[in-house]
DNA sequence: TCGCTTGCCGAAACCGGTTTCGGAACGCAA
DNA sequence: TTGCGTTCCGAAACCGGTTTCGGCAAGCGA
């Protein structure tokens, strides 16, 4: 009785089963049992499957601040948040944790999150998140251009993985979506409704897409035979408020744009704002396109044409490689990269003739 | 040289500063600093800060995953996330997972996080983050008003506290902003404006925080005097879509109100929505109160008279609260509550006589 | 002066694992 | 048979802490 086999126990420790339970069920020592669980190869291969079978059967799983202390792992995924980021990243963060907590579940690691308001800060968390062993990596969101904590961590040899690209790809794993292919599809799917002034909005160049993005737009432009005109590209918007700003001065433009692609569904919020009040009809006047498929964009009218990200399966991802190069595979064979999806809503039409 | 201070040290643990090394450095033995270290009353007070001193100056600080093998807890927090919530809580998270590692890492813990999209897939969490060690306690967001969380935990005396109030409290610390309070004080707001027929749109009933809004606008509306109409009132709206479909309602009732208080932003975008569909003017037609605070909300057309939430310092109380709750202090000690704020902007004025 | 408490600390066991080392048992060739 | 190399596992040390236990020395009263 009282034995209480699935409960939250409350005598604590009571109840758990270590590996000496396990050896004394098998009559082994628990040296025999650990390196069983662990492979080792000096283990008959029928004593492994029984030691496993009887871990299984006992639902026997090590103490990871056990074997951390012998080993200095502890099986636990480290992610800084940095707030002074402006808000953009906000809402994606629920279903990034998500993704991030249940790839990371799969291999029974957990998620250790801190948070920093600086670089500086940021260093110093990792810093004592490694010290005290509650991470044995880290991911890193919204890879930047000169990325200081890929400095760090390179040269300190810990693993990490990139939610972005890095130019010096060197010791660096990455999941990343590839914006550059999303921008150059904007560009094919507004010639294909003939628009030829395209505009494009890019974002926080101290990030590493926007660079990708802005080329995928120039590439786009040049094999649709389209000329690309240095009064129709900005720089840098990060905000709503930047994309309003960016899109009068687009819009001021002669002749101005018919179309606008924007880096992310934020700035097209903000295009769509700039737009309205100059009594542009979003759709038909002045065709839109964003990226990242922001809730925002589907209840905006008319709803946002965009590509949409899927943050969870990136966490996913993300989770499963570091987890991979935490254990020893090397970071080039550790990259990825996956498409966006496009959302053909109502923001993009033909041009109108005026 | 070579001793790299501060270095994010390549070789491992080749040179973390243990209990021995602090002891040697002092001519004790371990057990005697570790004593003195947890302040144990037979070690003599000078030998407590001899020893404490020079912990500090050698930047000594144990292992918790050292401790943890023996005494249980590994000094981090806990913090399961719900997915299948609506998204109403996403904007939220980053200020409260910034506030809950702030929190947390002033005295030395972490914050770990899981996830789960279902009542059930919870509570394995707890029990896996509690049979690892990765957690000593959990913070529970958004209290619900019969809280399965709240049962488990009690029942196996598991610390932890909850963002929002509950009935029995019995075993129970929380952290709530009085949103009741709130909803009384924009009655109070409309009532000095001259408005009399006030709705109420109240959130999802499930969670602790709507009983609380409604029993606010009641006691508004009694104390100053207004009648309740059962037709103004709608409950459970969780969305925006929500928001929109009771506001249409409310609006067929005649006479229709002249103002509309939310129990969330959300639903109160919902409600400008509906109210612009049909031709009313947000702030001259009709009036309209929020409650959290969400940057949507300030930039609508006009901005939205709302009651601010500072969702960071939630997440620093929570974090101290559930620590001391943690090193014993009894739960009924544990209980704050603080004022959301309210910001005047544009969307309420005097009722129009049409 | 003696015995007994008290204050303070060291010795050693322990926590739940990992890892090194050595040796028993076995197979096989000489 | 002996000798030798493998295969496989047990014994024991170890990791960095905590905690129990016991003993020494000082202090105290008789």
């Amino acid at each position: 009785m009282t034995a209480g086999t699935t409960q939250l126990h409350k005598d604590r420790t009571a109840m758990r089963v270590t590996i000496s339970d396990v050896a004394d069920a098998l009559n082994l020592t628990k040296s025999t049992v650990s390196r069983a669980m662990n492979g080792y190869p000096d283990i008959a291969e029928a004593t492994q499957l029984r030691v496993k079978r009887m871990a299984q059967e006992m639902n026997y799983q090590p103490l990871s601040h056990a074997q951390a202390i012998k080993t200095g792992r502890t099986r636990s995924l480290g992610l800084v948040l940095q707030l002074s980021d402006h808000d953009a990243h906000r809402p994606f963060l629920a279903e990034f944790l998500a993704g991030l907590s249940e790839g990371a579940s799969i291999e029974g690691y957990t998620l250790t999150v801190a948070s920093a308001d600086s670089d500086q800060h940021v260093i110093e968390s990792f810093r004592a998140l490694l010290r005290d062993g509650k991470a044995d990596g880290f991911i890193l969101p919204r890879a930047m251009v000169d990325d200081p904590r890929v400095k760090l961590l390179r040269d300190a040899d810990v693993p990490f993985v990139l939610f972005g690209r890095q130019q010096n790809p060197e010791g660096c794993s990455w999941f990343d979506i590839r914006g550059e292919d999303a921008m150059r599809d904007a560009v094919h799917h507004l010639a294909a409704l003939d628009h030829q002034r395209i505009g494009f909005i890019n974002g926080g160049t101290r990030y590493a897409y926007a660079g990708l993005r802005l080329q995928g737009y120039l590439d786009g432009m040049a094999s649709d035979g389209l000329s690309v005109a240095s009064e129709l590209i900005v720089e840098d918007a990060l905000t709503m408020a930047d994309g309003a700003c960016a899109a009068k001065k687009l819009l001021d433009a002669k002749p101005p744009p018919t179309a606008i692609i924007c880096a992310t569904d934020q700035v097209a919020l903000g295009v769509y704002r700039a737009a309205t009040e100059r009594g542009q009809a979003i759709g038909r006047n002045l065709s839109v396109v964003g990226y990242d498929g922001i809730q925002e964009g589907a209840q905006a009218q008319p709803a946002l044409t965009t590509f949409s990200v899927d943050n969870r399966v990136a966490g996913v991802r993300l989770a499963t490689l570091l987890i991979r190069r935490i254990r020893g595979e090397p970071s080039e064979n550790l990259r990825e990269t996956a498409a966006a999806v496009f959302l053909d809503r109502g923001s993009t039409g033909p041009p109108m003739g005026e």
